[in-house]
DNA sequence: ATAATAGCCTACTATTTTTGTCAAGTATTA
DNA sequence: TAATACTTGACAAAAATAGTAGGCTATTAT
């Protein structure tokens, strides 16, 4: 049904939360659960991998929390949804990690490539700073 | 994941090879099935809801099979998608018989929206035309 | 030190969606 | 009238999604 992920959706506002604490404000999960509505136990799935992927860091203990690893407009949207929903493969067949058998003969190889790339292009330009401001035209 | 189902991919299959007969001779599922490799039960669920939103014609009883309704420049990616699919709606608020109760405090319901517009627009641009000749560059 | 805070990690499960199959039709034509 | 071909609806296995639960580790303030 080419649908978004409720990780990916949450991931991405759980980003725009930590943001509101840049440069030095950590931002705990549980005020991120608050604000956004959704539950400490899932956000801990989400900014786990948020964090292996270096988007974010995490500090321990009181006082602690999420911080963004970059400035808001060196994040973009593509590397938020690609640590959270795999690579921008519109088939399985173009997974990466699966391969595909029968490219060479299959009329429609190109296309859904071409329509993956579309897409992350797009997601490439649009940062959490872009988000922020809601500027997002194109 | 952001991935289009099979229905959406075997539709796009099964017309590029109904788009072989184009204008009047009828292809039928057996042979669809044949050369795309999959079987006639599926296609005939999937040729049926094409059948229904008039993109294909039907023939009944021997030599008959599926016609174009429409010349295949006539006949864009989005519009076969979107009855396999549903609409283009990235994120389930954004469908339209579902309904978003938070889209005026949401940071993202605009985002999802601009790229659900994106995709659309761009397999707008893409026919059966484009898909046989393999042109779609942009 | 130690208690409280806050993140870390793994396993598990219910639900939904996807991906089909099957069986019993109806319509058409040679 | 027999063979061909599409029509329709019900059903089911498998996979993906959307979470929950519970115990653990690290840090800080007192």
């Amino acid at each position: 049904m080419l649908r978004l992920s409720t990780k990916g959706q949450y991931g991405v506002r759980a980003m725009f939360e930590i943001a509101r604490g840049f440069p030095d404000s950590p931002v705990t999960i549980k005020e991120i659960s608050k604000r956004q509505d959704v539950s400490v136990a899932y956000l801990e799935q989400i900014l786990n991998k948020l964090r292996k992927a270096d988007l974010i860091m995490s500090r321990k203990g009181p006082g602690g929390g999420y911080l963004l690893s970059k400035r808001p407009e060196d994040i973009s949207i593509a590397s938020i949804l690609n640590e959270l929903e795999g690579p921008f493969a519109i088939t399985s067949c173009l997974d990466p990690s699966e391969g595909c058998v029968r490219a060479d003969r299959c009329i429609t190889h190109l296309l859904w490539k071409a329509l993956g790339e579309q897409i992350e292009s797009y997601l490439n330009t649009i940062t959490l700073k872009n988000l922020i401001a809601g500027d997002f035209s194109k």
